[in-house]
DNA sequence: GTGATGACAGATTTCAATATCTGTCATTTT
DNA sequence: AAAATGACAGATATTGAAATCTGTCATCAC
């Protein structure tokens, strides 16, 4: 029980509002309740709802991709480094989304209304592409490119079928593996030397 | 003036009626009042207002299809023909999107409340791919292929970017031709011998 | 003085009453 | 008889009044 209101008391007790009622039903004023606060002592560490809620989203989107991140770290050759990052990438949202729709739906509502946050996350997204590719030119795996953060990004966005929220409907269909196979091998075939 | 009503006029009733009111507020009743008849008489020629405008969609989808499948069938090696192919696609919706937004969000709306129309749609697109694919593997510019629908529709995943109207904020932004001609070049590289 | 409060104005949301729409079908029109 | 109508029941949408929320700020507590 602390004495003064943290920021990050404020993002864990938002978190769980957001996850217990939803983007279009959680308020500030839940958030201040959940807290046993008044609502004006949340408006003391953020200005405004929207700021609240895009700081809980980016909290929320570092922390997933953290895991991502890391599992894509492996010591291998940069192919089967950048197949294994956009596989491990698609399993994580898949997982997510199949083992709970709801919190999944809630968290994409939020990232929806934030496309500032994504724009950034995107281009995290993209620099560490980006670090396997230059690996992998550097190895002589892949050719050499004119501009090795346009080519990560299309990369990315090649295979946007796999990691945009958006298409977390199609993620359950049959032969959804084999089409992530199909560009997967694709994208490879047109880095390769 | 006909005698009959035809499901063809209801048709065209319809999408002026879309048209000017929008995907929430048009309604079978205005269909009916634009047409002169009763409400009941279009229940004759469609089961529901579900079937109709499904009906509707699938209209002006092919329609608007046609001018660019016709654009696309240029006498050209495959490789050409497939950037053409995939540039006009490209090129025919943002055209439709920066020329009259609210149009192209009706359209929108009801392509999303019909993923059998869009499936559809889809096969048809990615077939007329295929036939380049096949076309370009008997010339010698591809390499050949496991299964060329298959790969068709990985060509059609990772240029989604550039052809679903989700995205369709994005194709106004600054770069997106050269983000284009990224992941088509990046494609082409992918499918080549 | 720093942090928390709660009253307040204006914006937004909820709710229930009302109106309109969807889909059916017995009846009327041609 | 084939086509069209319009009354009807149940579903959906609209509306406006009441409730709640957002964001501010003068005041209170430590």
């Amino acid at each position: 029980m602390p004495e003064t209101l943290t920021a990050d008391q404020i993002l864990e007790a938002a978190q769980d509002v957001l996850r217990r009622f939803g983007p279009s039903k959680a308020t500030v004023v839940d958030v201040a309740r959940a807290l046993g606060v008044s609502h004006g002592s949340v408006y003391r560490h953020f200005p405004s709802k929207a700021a609240l809620r895009e700081a809980v989203t980016r909290r929320w989107l570092s922390r997933a991709h953290a895991a991502v991140a890391l599992a894509a770290k492996a010591d291998l050759p940069a192919p089967e480094r950048l197949r294994t990052w956009l596989a491990t990438l698609f399993d994580s949202k898949r997982h997510k989304v199949l083992d709970d729709p709801e919190l999944f739906a809630t968290f994409t509502a939020l990232v929806r209304e934030n496309s500032k946050v994504v724009a950034d996350h995107i281009a995290e997204l993209t620099a560490e592409l980006a670090e396997i590719l230059r690996a992998g030119v550097a190895a002589g795996d892949f050719k050499p490119f004119d501009d090795v953060d346009q080519t990560a990004r299309a990369v990315f966005d090649a295979t946007n079928r796999f990691h945009d929220p958006a298409y977390a409907g199609e993620w359950k269909q049959d032969g959804i593996d084999a089409a992530f196979d199909a560009v997967c091998s694709l994208v490879l075939a047109g880095l390769a030397r």
